[in-house]
DNA sequence: TCTTGACCTAGAGTTACTCAAGGCCGGTAT
DNA sequence: ATACCGGCCTTGAGTAACTCTAGGTCAAGA
């Protein structure tokens, strides 16, 4: 498929598509003899991962790293798995943050309640 | 107390509670007679809320209109109120975002764990 | 044949910081 | 008295991660 089909099927959009494969993001993406790009499956795939990655706070570099990890194949499985599991701490700490914030917002919230009645 | 110990309480850092002042977002800081700032317990707190607005992703521009109607005083309840409530919806898009991210993980690491054995 | 739409690249613009350079000022050490 | 130091100041440049613009190619439909 096309640019625009993996932009909505991933989630990511076109420029942002772009960039990460000049950014060496996705790897194996192939040229039609009309030298636009075609997008396999499993690149959709990595897409769509690489936008949940980021929507929650992966930083570019790491993605980065990830992506030079599945560029090499199997053997660097173990390493992503380290990757993705640091990632969920980053997840819970994300949690966190929400629930303090929304504590907050509650608070300030009931202020302005007192404050309108 | 000065900026230092400001941006240590709020969780701020000082040269961001500077450039949020110059951006409007930090009403009534005053000045000692050396030119430098001083910031009341208001100030802090107030710069402890942006901090959790801004780390949950309110973006600029809407602190900017919400740091507006505080400066204008308890008239703007009513507008406060209804940017904060916003932004618990955009916090409960972002729970749901972690979720749908945590999924991902899980289903991806149990495939790494396939792989690993 | 002409136009339209999707794609291409290179480069500029945007958001929200973050850092660096150079300067002032009050307090301590010599 | 003066030399130094840390913390503050401003202005402006640098950074991350996009996002948009300009200008160009090409295949398919009216």
């Amino acid at each position: 498929m096309r640019i625009s089909e993996a932009a909505a099927r991933s989630g990511l959009n076109v420029d942002t598509i772009r960039y990460y494969e000049a950014e060496g993001l996705v790897p194996n993406v192939v040229r039609g003899s009309d030298g636009q790009r075609r997008f396999s499956p499993e690149n959709v795939d990595w897409l769509t991962l690489l936008y949940w990655l980021r929507e929650t706070g992966m930083p570019m570099k790491v993605m980065q790293r990830f992506a030079a990890l599945y560029a090499q194949g199997d053997a660097t499985i173990q390493d992503r798995k380290s990757i993705l599991l640091d990632h969920s701490q980053l997840l819970a700490k994300r949690r966190d943050d929400l629930d303090r914030c929304d504590e907050i917002l509650a608070r300030k919230l009931e202020i302005y309640e007192e404050y309108l009645r």
